[in-house]
DNA sequence: AGCGAGCCCTGCGCGC
DNA sequence: TGCGCGCAGGGCTCGC
């Protein structure tokens, strides 16, 4: 479940279950799950067995689990194809089960979190906590200014309430790449997949490779409220689900790929134009737009 | 600096 | 029925 608002809707699921909660488990079923952990998997093991989790934190992709009282972070990027859902300590997850981790609620009642992921492109992994060097809580979900190593270069999302929209609008247009490039550009702005992209730039009829810098701050800003309309809208339907990969933690969809105006839609008409929805390859991977209301730029 | 290619993987649907 | 191909929501590294 892979963009921003998947992520977030995933964040919202597990707080309530991990906040306080004692691990008594883990069990690492395919060590290529833990690929960006340093240490192997009996690290992996022997080192959170027993460790409270305070809260589920998330900036842009990536989400944390804090350690209390150590200044280490159990972090997940879900990939293209992972998913945490929670269980009753008799789940089964099924065959991509890659990690199931136990845990005691402060209540003394028992869940289960299991890391499913099909591609095995996600991973967990534990981590050190650096400050954050702007001193803000470094994502949603706990008020710590602490971030783990591996996501300290990620930008923060716009959703967060420290996001610098003007700061942001400098940095895109200082770009010459395509617009769509620095959207998906994690250091800039985090967040934005190919679909919310393509979603975005429909909504503000930008064509994708149209150079970044050519965008005036007016349009740059809009780019930026249509991002956030975007993830508002499918933060409010519980996401975009194509198949039964992308669900919550507790196994459901969410709706927002009818609501998708371009994503997935070629040869379709242009809600808005009437124009053709078309699909292209742009950096090695799909680009929907419509062909009368998102044109080329004419000096590429 | 920017940018394309390749890689990490599994599984699905399609055409032959 | 079976096989090969292209496709899939991400991110990192390498080389030019």
């Amino acid at each position: 479940m892979p963009e921003l608002p998947e992520v977030e809707v995933v964040r919202r699921g597990l707080e309530p279950a991990v906040s306080g909660s004692v691990i008594t488990g883990v069990t690492v079923r395919d060590v290529r799950s833990l690929k960006r952990h340093q240490g192997g998997s009996e690290d992996f093991v022997h080192a959170l067995t027993g460790a409270t989790l305070e809260g589920a934190v998330r900036r842009g992709k990536f989400v944390w689990f804090p350690l209390r009282g150590s200044h280490h972070a159990l972090v997940a990027h879900l990939g293209m194809s992972g998913q945490m859902l929670m269980g009753d300590g008799v789940s089964d997850f099924g065959s991509h089960l890659r990690i199931r981790l136990d845990l005691e609620k402060p209540t003394g009642e028992p869940v289960t979190v299991g890391f499913v992921d099909q591609r095995i492109f996600g991973s967990m992994a534990l981590e050190q906590m650096e400050p954050v060097p702007d001193g803000h809580p470094a994502g949603r979900g706990w008020p710590a200014a602490e971030i783990p190593h591996s996501v300290s270069h990620i930008a923060r999302d716009p959703l967060d309430p420290f996001f610098d929209d003007r700061a942001f609008v400098a940095a895109l247009r200082s770009k010459k790449t395509g617009v769509k490039r620095a959207l998906l550009d994690q250091n800039l702005m985090s967040g934005v997949g190919n679909i919310y992209a393509d979603e975005a730039l429909w909504a503000t009829r930008v064509h994708y490779d149209r150079p970044a810098s050519s965008l005036s701050v007016a349009l740059s800003t809009t780019l930026l409220a249509q991002v956030r309309d975007v993830f508002h809208r499918a933060l409010s339907e519980g996401g975009t689900s194509f198949d039964s990969q992308y669900v919550n933690v507790n196994g459901q969809s969410g709706y927002f790929s009818r609501s998708l105006q371009a994503y997935g839609r070629a040869g379709e008409a242009c809600s808005r134009c009437g124009g053709l929805i078309v699909r292209e390859r742009f950096m090695n991977r799909s680009s929907y737009r419509c062909e009368r209301c998102q044109k080329p730029p004419s000096t590429r």
